[in-house]
DNA sequence: TCTATCTTGTGACAAAATTCACATACTAAT
DNA sequence: ATTAGTATGTGAATTTTGTCACAAGATAGA
């Protein structure tokens, strides 16, 4: 049953335009498989997969389709394979070296919180200014001055850096890692930063999300 | 950040549908016009604002033409007019009451960081079933079993609750705070919740936001 | 008051994302 | 083998979202 790739697609060769979306449910559909997997569930079609997302099953399709043709008619996707095949394309199918500035109370809890670091990411370095805090271990990651930040980034070859880190250092900061090489950044500072185009920037503004609710809150 | 499905609502008098992108973004104006007032900045045109938080002016415009007119062509908007106007739209010129579920890491964190509990938020209670947390204090607020969490989210009065437990428990906490009334959750846990479309749910998949970066360090 | 200069608010347009719907292709069961 | 059933992959239709461009309103200075 683990046999079967019929058409293969290379990830390389798609010149095509991806929505950011699609890049996010790929990440959610990867999660879900990886459920799916443990639970010995050996097949799914877009339909289920769909409803246990609360999506729609022609956008589940229509996401693969952009990378290649994974399933196959009449039966619906292997759910090992199309796991592999995702973490193939989000590139998770090898290690990813993440740097966290920043190791006040979010920082803490990214460190600690299962849901954020899973499996092929690892936290090779956390920095702070705090003397308090420099030297001390969370997670088993040390904490080390931003002193010589920028070189250590090189050096320790971090893919990512999450920034957790008070607004007004913010660009600064990014300033550095961006010479240091860093090409995507997860930003949790409540700022807009300015970087190269080239340079991916995820913000999560956790400010705004609840903010935003208040306003459904209608009678 | 992530969304549940579909359903939208408008606000009472004109009742066009509002996009939940439009609220989100009536959000950061209304912290950035915020920070302008603190800088003793009395008027600003949208091209400016929308030069500050990196986007389009005509974007700025249409977003607030869906509420009313609040400029001065010639002029641009008057900085803690269009900051009140925006607060009332997002119903953030009242008290509004918090409930947190889950006082783990993220859920300290969400209540010592300073960009999350902003001026009108205010957090009412803090819930959590370790025998460790329950009677302590974090920020000022007192966690509470999680036993009589229907009746004293209900007596409390709480607008919004914050949802930071483990996935398994979700969807039985969703249930009872539904039971209790609640109509906006802001959802950090990496599951889908189901509930009524009355009520609002935003979800921030703080994983998803890190693995979706990965897609983009190809070389 | 007049004029030059802004900037709004919005209709028209463009682009993007989502959903529909169906030909096609595979499965499974007899 | 044949057939009934199922689910993919994808053009076309639809919906949503974003941008352009400009008439009209307002300012400011002379």
């Amino acid at each position: 049953m683990t046999d079967s790739p019929k058409n293969d697609v290379s990830v390389a060769a798609d010149e095509k335009k991806i929505p950011k979306a699609v890049i996010k449910r790929l990440s959610l559909y990867s999660r879900m498989l990886q459920e799916l997997e443990h639970k010995n569930i050996t097949k799914i079609s877009s339909k289920e997969l769909s409803d246990l997302l609360g999506m729609n099953p022609a956008k589940v399709r229509k996401d693969l389709a952009y990378f290649g043709q994974f399933g196959v008619p009449g039966l619906g996707y292997y759910v090992s394979e199309l796991k592999a095949q995702i973490k193939r394309i989000l590139r998770t199918d090898r290690e990813i070296r993440v740097a966290l500035i920043g190791v006040g109370h979010l920082g803490q809890a990214l460190l600690a919180y299962g849901g954020f670091l899973r499996q092929s990411f690892r936290v090779v370095a956390a920095f702070d200014t705090s003397p308090d805090k420099i030297g001390r271990t969370f997670n088993g990651v040390k904490v080390m001055s931003t002193e010589h930040l920028e070189d250590q980034i090189r050096t320790l070859g971090a893919d990512i850096v999450v920034l957790a880190i008070p607004a007004e250092n913010a660009q600064a900061t990014v300033d550095q890692v961006v010479r240091a090489g860093i090409r995507a950044i997860l930003n949790f500072v409540p700022a807009r930063i300015v970087c190269p185009e080239a340079i991916k920037v995820h913000y999560v503004d956790l400010g705004i999300e609840l903010e935003s609710l208040s306003y459904y809150l209608k009678d």
